[in-house]
DNA sequence: GTAAGATGTTGACGCTGTCAAGATCTATGA
DNA sequence: TCATAGATCTTGACAGCGTCAACATCTTAC
């Protein structure tokens, strides 16, 4: 009698964009990038296979847009330890370095999304997804600059260098953890001690 | 009256194996892993689509292989820098630095596909590549553990947190450059020195 | 209320990895 | 020497993929 599926009822779904980028959302952090198909996509969200690219030009503009949610979820993340009063100038760079490699390792599928080479690689990054994450990074910068202005990290570096020796640090050490290299998630702690460490160490010696 | 192609002549290739391996390789250089197909490899060797699955059970290890050419001639190149007579261990670890991220730069594909999360994320890796990739690993703990006895790096710090953290700054920069995310590599050296700057600067304070 | 445009559908194409079944060559051992 | 087992290579087939073209349906604006 009915449609074997009740919500086939309208032809039009509503929000069929952002009900993709959602369903897209959670495919992703369960069966990864590679997994992720627009056909079983489209299937999942109960359109037809080809739905979707009147809402994306191709499967790269959708994956384009799922890393800008991530961006934005990541910045607020960010914000919330910058913003928080109880906290001293190394307890927020520690707090960021942790911060930043447990959503990594959390969300593995979302970070290799945001920094990985399926979409930076080839300089096939949308402008809208430029948008969020060109200020992130260099967010990176100008923290990097403030930490040097507090002495917190070595004055003497080029800023610019420095931010991209540090980031670069976290950054190798969430994709060790992230791509397996390095499985073992219980060591993130220490490992994140350790490269505070070594930021912080120079200080004195450098800035005396 | 003849075939097409002369190479077709026999039945037999003769060296399949390491054909496809090379062939491979050097499309991978080309158009990096996303544009490598058995089926583009097999045409370009001369021989049909499924030929060479009498040589590798399935794609992941046609990538394994390739994966172990990289890690011998990485070794070859690693061990150059260590024997050299002429460097002090200040500049071998400048050397190390240097020459891991140059061969990174270099062989972009090569070093994603030995580092990046196609073969180890699902640990997938062949039992073949494990056994020449995972005593590279450990090289980089005795490196560290070397550097640290020669007071070259704190030698307060846990050598196989320290060995991960410093790994993981030069393979983070590596992958922010090999990934797009910095694109230029002008400033390789710069990044280097940096890195060297960070890592060492650390010693007359911690080992006093 | 009709025309235009947004949104959804089916059909088709060429590409992919991989399995099954059969062809051909090579090597082993009676 | 010669059959035969195994290695190697072939064509045929299948399902899954991204994407284009053509057509259907709904919504919105004049």
């Amino acid at each position: 009698m009915t449609d074997k599926k009740l919500p086939k009822a309208r032809y039009h779904h509503g929000d069929l964009r952002t009900s993709l980028i959602l369903t897209a959302s959670a495919m992703l952090k369960d069966n990864g990038v590679e997994n992720l198909s627009l056909r079983k996509l489209a299937d999942q969200v109960g359109v037809s296979r080809t739905a979707p690219y009147h809402h994306f030009k191709d499967k790269n503009e959708l994956l384009c847009a799922i890393a800008e949610q991530g961006f934005s979820h990541w910045k607020l993340q960010l914000e919330e330890i910058f913003e928080n009063p109880d906290l001293n100038e190394e307890q927020k760079l520690r707090a960021f370095i942790h911060g930043y490699i447990s959503y990594a390792a959390q969300n593995p599928e979302m970070y290799d999304l945001m920094f990985g080479r399926t979409i930076w690689k080839q300089n096939s990054a949308t402008d809208s997804l430029k948008d969020i994450a060109y200020p992130t990074f260099q967010f990176q910068v100008k923290m990097t600059r403030d930490w040097q202005h507090k002495g917190l990290l070595p004055a003497s570096l080029d800023t610019l260098r420095l931010s991209q020796v540090t980031w670069g640090t976290i950054h190798g050490i969430a994709r060790l953890l992230i791509d397996g290299i390095y499985a073992d998630a219980s060591h993130i702690d220490e490992m994140c001690e350790t490269a505070l460490r070594m930021f912080v160490l120079n200080r004195q010696e450098v800035d005396k």
